[in-house]
DNA sequence: AATTATTTGTGCGTATGTATC
DNA sequence: AGATACATACGCACAAATAAT
């Protein structure tokens, strides 16, 4: 082995490789800059043009640099070096039943249709395992990213990653959310502050007054939501009171808005309806509720958000907010191919809720 | 882009490389064989022994063949070609809210632990989506393919393909359901026909006398769920009534189970429960048959398939039969991950059955 | 154990083709 | 149109490794 890396020194194809590598690795010449011509290499080195020749098909193969015929040979770019994998890697939070399947088929919609296959990962909401996949999507051979933000409420600690994407020249695009330090990159989501505005204004029209909010505190879609809560009261008069919100983590999630809300209700505390995070949320609460002998819609009206309810015949219909998940894995899907291109793209483009009228909330009879 | 192929094929050295593939794809020259050697090519083509150099100098760059001096060259055995790529293929029929998102996460919790990347198609349900997507990852760098046969009743005609990935060496296992000319690869599956058999069962016990089957015509799941459920009639003395049976086609699934079952309704057909192909249809039925005024539970029980529910508060509970989609996943790329490392595995893994009683179904008072 | 033929690897020379600027 | 640069193609000589004698 070491006899042989010796010999190779001395071979004069792998010297002037060497050399040329150096100029390259020490960025004497830089990506996009042209290589000395054959003839040039050949009469500074006093080697055949052959050997030159040789030395550069080497390089060519390990990717340094690309020639062009009657143009000249030149260092590589990141982006010419990459060929294209056809691989669009979908980074989501959970791989669970709720939205995720709508959305991913949207993407794939978009993707297939471009001989595009989607390479799925998900981060279990956790930051940790957000670095970790990029930094697998690095290394793989991928030509975008469509990422949903883990946690995206906490600030970003890991922009690095995302710079070493942009030097990749590596596109992204994020759903859902976005990294607040980021904001120049483009994004795709929901109107998260309006749609509980509309809910909250609704039960607010029904004549109710002691609404109690239950929202996630960990990602900008809990904080949004919970704006639009807020606002609605505002707008109606109804003071806004600290008491009558549940805050709760992702980890609480099954257990924390449940319990709170059962001690609540024990406590004697006035309410009369609830703006819930999410449908999930809101079927959780209604079985909490359930399960003390509190009615819904006929005690308590509820309502949820993202209209993820698969079973429309079920006789409990949530009032809710259209979420278009499909709709949104489609424009996410397209921006990213028109950045493939290298088109420009709209940073942020932001969709409209609509609310659906189910039978979960009751006109108030005071 | 024309003119460029038409003249790459007229080089000569592409003319020999060509050549020399065709005897390594058509295993003329089997791995590890000796290639013809240099001076040997060059005289039967006529050609320079330098042309013939930069025809095998492409092969060993490509992968197909390597060089050992003063020995000669050889053609490559597979494993010496391919590098893992850790990157996992996932077929699915549909990329729906249904069983899919569970299956995904079963698979996904076995794959990224062992550092592998979820590569996701879906196939439509479509034979020549099937054909396409297989096409699409021969082509690329893929250690394993975990599919989900596509109308897997009909006759599998695209075997070549699956013989193709045996000769790459890429394993695959099916979920959900098989290919009977291909059975002695692995699969896993539920145990259908038992399902429906303990559904059937259970209805029985309860005091149904007429009950309707509505089952999905072009699956083996369909065929082997409606196999349980005249293995239960026969079982209890009930004769099997074909006019009982509604078949459905994936293409129909919308309509026809709906407007079928309209249909008997009216005509005024004596029907006391329903065995449906899945929960998914099982509420399009309930949906039908409130919209003309029969009741679930109390005129009519009905049983679903899959135990899809997300939302256990909902007041009309179907009882139906777990579907551990979760763990099919695991099981599958569980196996999928042994026959990668080499190792032996069972050629059927049969998930058994089991039955979640809820309150769509009444006990027959006569 | 040494020799020899074979085979690939290195290095150079020349001529012509073809794309780019 | 012409100069320049890379691409193809053939030729030769010798080195280095291997395999068979």
């Amino acid at each position: 082995m070491e006899k042989k890396s010796n010999k190779s020194a001395t071979l004069k194809y792998n010297q002037i490789k060497e050399k040329l590598k150096a100029l390259i690795l020490e960025e004497e010449i830089k990506p996009g800059e042209k290589m000395p011509s054959e003839n040039v290499l050949s009469e500074r080195y006093g080697v055949s043009r052959q050997t030159v020749r040789k030395a550069i098909s080497d390089l060519v193969n390990e990717g340094y640099v690309y020639a062009v015929q009657g143009s000249g040979t030149y260092c590589s770019d990141a982006s010419r070096f990459k060929k294209d994998s056809k691989d669009i890697a979908v980074v989501m939070t959970y791989l669970s039943d709720y939205i995720f399947p709508k959305v991913i088929s949207g993407i794939d919609s978009v993707l297939s249709d471009n001989g595009y296959s989607i390479v799925l990962k998900h981060t279990n909401n956790s930051r940790t395992r957000e670095i970790k996949c990029l930094e697998e999507l690095i290394e793989k051979n991928i030509d975008g990213i469509i990422i949903e933000p883990s946690k995206s409420n906490v600030f970003c600690k890991h922009k690095d990653l995302y710079d070493k994407l942009d030097k990749y020249g590596i596109p992204y695009v994020f759903i859902q959310g976005y990294y607040s330090v980021m904001e120049d990159k483009p994004h795709v989501l929901m109107d998260d502050e309006k749609g509980t505005y509309l809910l909250t204004k609704y039960l607010i029209d029904l004549g109710h007054k002691n609404i109690l909010g239950v929202f996630k505190s960990d990602d900008v879609q809990g904080q949004n939501r919970h704006k639009g809560y807020a606002k609605a009261l505002a707008d109606s008069g109804i003071a806004y009171d600290p008491e009558n919100v549940i805050w709760f983590y992702t980890e609480d999630r099954a257990v924390h808005p449940y319990v709170n809300l059962q001690n609540m209700i024990r406590s004697g505390k006035e309410i009369d309806s609830i703006v819930a995070y999410n449908d999930q949320i809101a079927y959780h609460l209604i079985k909490a509720l359930n399960e003390l002998g509190v009615k819904v819609p006929e005690d308590i009206s509820i309502t949820g958000y993202d209209n993820s309810l698969t079973a429309g015949s079920s006789e409990l219909r949530l009032t809710t907010i259209t979420h278009p998940q499909q709709e949104l894995g489609k424009i996410a899907a397209e921006m990213l191919l028109k950045m493939i291109r290298g088109e420009a793209v709209e940073k942020r483009v932001i969709i409209e809720p609509e609310l659906i009228e189910g039978n979960s909330c009751k006109k108030k009879n005071k």
